[in-house]
DNA sequence: ACCTGAACACCGTTCAAGT
DNA sequence: ACCTGAACACCGTTCAAGT
C-alpha cells in the first residue's frame, strides 16, 4: 500500500479511537498494535502523528480535560467562590466517572496539557479573584484536585470484595457488612463524595471567614 | 543448578526486594525478568512462589499498609474521633510520600489484603463507637482515603512543568507563577494537605455537632 | 509525507527437564 | 519442592523501502 493519496490517519482519528479503547477496556488495552488494527493500519503508522504511545494517552487525557465546564468561574458569572467550587467539583466528578480508565494519567497534574492548564488557570483565578490570597487560592487548587481525583481513581465500595468469606470477624471485628459495599457502589461513593465535598466547603467558609484578622 | 538443598526464594525476600525496585525505580522497571536477576534467580523463578506478578505488587502494597500506625483507634486510647482521624491522615500521608509508586496499587481498595482490611476496620470501628451511624462512618472511610490516596498519587505542585515558556499569559492569565511550584514541591503538597485536612475534619464536626437532631 | 514489513530488545507466563 | 532454559504470544520503537 504505502502512502495513500488521502491519509488515512489524523491526531484526532487516533485520539478518539484511542479514548474509545480506554474507555472500552482501559489503559492496559492500549498497544500501538491493538489500537492500530482498531484503525486499520500497521502499528508503526501511529509515529508518523505521535512521538511516543505516551503522547497519545496524554492526548486522550487532555480531551477529557476538555470536557470539565468552567463556566461557573467566568468573571461575569454570579456564583460566590463556594458554589462555583462545589459545582465545578460535581461536573468535574461526573466527567471522571465517565472515563475512570484515564484518571491514573490526569492525577499526574496538567503539565503542558492545553485542556488541563486552562482549568487549573479557571479555579486559580476565581479564587483569587474572591478574595483568597495566592497561596491560598494555589492550596485549594491542590486539596480539590487531591479530592476529585482520589474519589475518581478507584471506587471506594468497589475495593472490597464481594465475599462475606474474605471478613474474617476475629480479624476485621467492624467488617461484618463490607461485603455488602460493592452492590450499593454508586451510591456509596456518591454520599461520600458529597459529604466530603461539603465538609471541605464548610472548612474552607470558616478558613475564609477569618482572612481578614 | 537445578533445585539446591536450600531454597534460593521465599516471598519474604521477593516481596523486600520488589518494594526495594519499585521504590528506587517505579512501578514500570519492576518486570519478572529484571526482580529475578535483583535476586539471583532467573525469571522463572518467582512463579513457585507467587501465581502472577500482580500478587507480588499487592503483596507490596500490602506491606506497605502494614506500616500506617493504627494505635490512635485503640479503644483505650484517649483521643476523639478527630484527633484520631487528623493523626491517622498524617501517619498515613508519612507512609505514601517514603513510597508514593505503590499508591496506584494501593488505591484500588484493600481487596483481600489483610492490612489493607486491619486499616479499613480500625477506621471504621473507631467512628462507630466515636457514635457516628455506621453509615456516615462508611462515608467518611471513604471520603479520607479519596483525600489521602488523592495527595499521595501525585504531586501537585510537580504537576506542572518548571519552565516559564509553558504558561502564555494569553492563555493562562494567571499561571504566571506556576513555574515556581515545582521548587516549592514539598511545602506546597504538605501545606494543601493539612489546609483540606482541617476543613474536612471542621466540616465533619459540623455534621457531628447536628447528629442528634 | 505517510504508510509498510522486518527487526530489535524487551515483556508475562507455561512447561518439560533437572535434582 | 524449587530451580533452569526454551518457548509462546505478546510489547514499544526504529528504520529502510515504497509511493
Amino acid at each position: 500500500m504505502a502512502r495513500p493519496r488521502k491519509p488515512l490517519l489524523s491526531t484526532d482519528r487516533i485520539v478518539t479511537a484511542a479514548s474509545a479503547l480506554v474507555d472500552a477496556e482501559g489503559l492496559a488495552a492500549v498497544s500501538t498494535r491493538r489500537l492500530a488494527a482498531e484503525l486499520g493500519v500497521s502499528g508503526p503508522s501511529l509515529y508518523n502523528h505521535f512521538r511516543t504511545k505516551d503522547e497519545i494517552l496524554e492526548a486522550v487525557a487532555d480531551a477529557t480535560s476538555a470536557q470539565v465546564d468552567l463556566s461557573m468561574f467566568d468573571p461575569d458569572d454570579d456564583r460566590d467562590w463556594r458554589t462555583s467550587l462545589h459545582d465545578w467539583a460535581l461536573a468535574y466528578r461526573a466527567v471522571l466517572t465517565r472515563h475512570p480508565h484515564i484518571v491514573p494519567v490526569l492525577a499526574q497534574g496538567p503539565g503542558r496539557r492545553p485542556a488541563g492548564l486552562r482549568l487549573a488557570d479557571a479555579v486559580f483565578g476565581a479564587m483569587v479573584a474572591a478574595g483568597w490570597p495566592p497561596a491560598q487560592a494555589t492550596r485549594i487548587g491542590a486539596l480539590m484536585r487531591y479530592f476529585i481525583m482520589g474519589s475518581a481513581l478507584g471506587s471506594f465500595a468497589r475495593g472490597f470484595v464481594d465475599d462475606e468469606a474474605a471478613y474474617d470477624p476475629a480479624d476485621y471485628p467492624h467488617l461484618g457488612q463490607a461485603h455488602l459495599l460493592a452492590e450499593r457502589q454508586e451510591e456509596i461513593d456518591e454520599g461520600a463524595f458529597e459529604t466530603g465535598l461539603r465538609a471541605l466547603l464548610d472548612g474552607l467558609s470558616i478558613q475564609y471567614a477569618t482572612l481578614g484578622d
